[in-house]
DNA sequence: CACTAATTCAAACGACTGTATGATTAATAC
DNA sequence: GTATTAATCATACAGTCGTTTGAATTAGTG
């Protein structure tokens, strides 16, 4: 019930004591990427980063406030990254409107680093938020939300000056498929279907590919077609 | 344990029998779209079906067995209009490459028919196609894989010859960010997310709004850029 | 050393899960 | 009528879930 446990004092075992605590961040994260997050309970964490099964209810309250924790510490830096490439590439346009895929490149390249970087557990934590955005569990739409409302307005504002002749509806829902296309796309980088051709994946060809594949939907005329 | 309920036969009061059955499929499929399937247990479904809680497990043996018979019911018919219309759409080129907006609407336009169909429960199947697309489960991966495998070599094929200067594993890598964008948005059908404009959907510009997406996304050609 | 606070631990709680069982009811066939 | 079969029902089972508890342990302070 406590809100926020009290944070340890400096100590010289401190390593060992923080050890636990984001040993479980780990671990769960892999766990939840792999399996889900109702498919793991908090006895597979706990016995995957031996720790106590108390441990995560004590460092974290619930298993709930684990997630949101696990969110929060990749969520802040990838959205922070895209503000700072959006800013980068609004800086570099002058006065004049962004251009369309500096703008969507600093809103895809992010999550694609984060979400594919070995030094962050790998396509860990991209193929997490994959299965997240999905999921129905309205808390943890509450929690997305938070950390994607003030990324999206301003992409959205950004790209209305990129492509000036779109409404407001046309770029929000450009917007959502080419979030769906990218995050299918994370969910899937590990898997190599039965009989299909194995694919390796190469980081800044698959951020370009990403790019040029929105961009070009982003720039679809949409008219009526006699089928 | 039995793997198989005997058909009943034929019967005055069939209705009444073969209604308990079905209901369960219809609520169940609501419930499934709406909290996942694992937020939902047997016991919601009987309970929202008015059935008893052994229902389940009389009419389709396990819980699985019952999803597996949600999914065989949509998908069948929806991956047998996508295989009729590409062969229209084969057709109609002659012998000359199908058109790739005929082969994108083809693959398309009936999942979003049977997404959205209100007769078929609205958006409901929409849904829940989406967040299975994403999920862990191995066994419904496998389930999936049954019913897409063939529809996806004869996309794959026909997407070739449309276009030709693309390698197979382009095709199937832009593909697969189709189905991602076509399944996302199909999520985020019925949410209108706070501080948003409500966005209205009428089905045929739905549909041509992704095809010219993924079209566009199609013919675009992947260059490196200097970011 | 004693004192205090942070952490770990084993054990248990109640609630919920999917499934199984056997009796009971209903509807057919003979 | 009886026999047969399908369907429904209440109940119980064994297991897992997230969380709580209070004692045991560890570490740091004076």
């Amino acid at each position: 019930m406590n809100n926020q446990q009290a944070q340890p004092k400096k100590l010289a075992g401190e390593v060992d004591r923080a050890e636990t605590k984001s040993r479980i961040l780990d671990v769960a994260e892999q766990l939840f990427a792999k399996h889900g997050l109702e498919a793991v309970s908090v006895r597979d964490i706990t016995q995957a980063a031996e720790a106590n099964l108390g441990a995560i209810n004590y460092h974290f309250g619930t298993k709930k406030q684990l997630i949101a924790a696990i969110f929060d510490r990749r969520l802040i830096p990838i959205n922070q990254e895209r503000l700072d490439a959006l800013d980068a590439a609004i800086r570099a346009a002058g006065g004049k409107p962004p251009k369309l895929e500096d703008v969507l490149e600093a809103f895809i390249r992010p999550a694609v680093r984060f979400g594919m970087d070995p030094k962050l557990g790998g396509i860990t934590f991209g193929k997490l938020m994959g299965r997240c955005l999905m999921e129905p569990n309205p808390e943890l739409e509450g929690l997305l939300h938070i950390h994607f409302e003030p990324v999206a307005r301003r992409f959205d504002a950004a790209l209305m000056q990129a492509m000036p002749h779109l409404t407001r509806v046309e770029v929000f829902w450009r917007m959502h498929l080419t979030v769906g296309a990218l995050h299918h796309s994370l969910l899937m980088l590990d898997k190599t279907p039965p009989g299909r051709p194995k694919i390796v994946i190469e980081f800044e060809s698959y951020v370009q590919r990403l790019v040029a594949f929105a961009a070009a939907g982003f720039r679809a005329s949409v008219k009526s077609r006699k089928s």
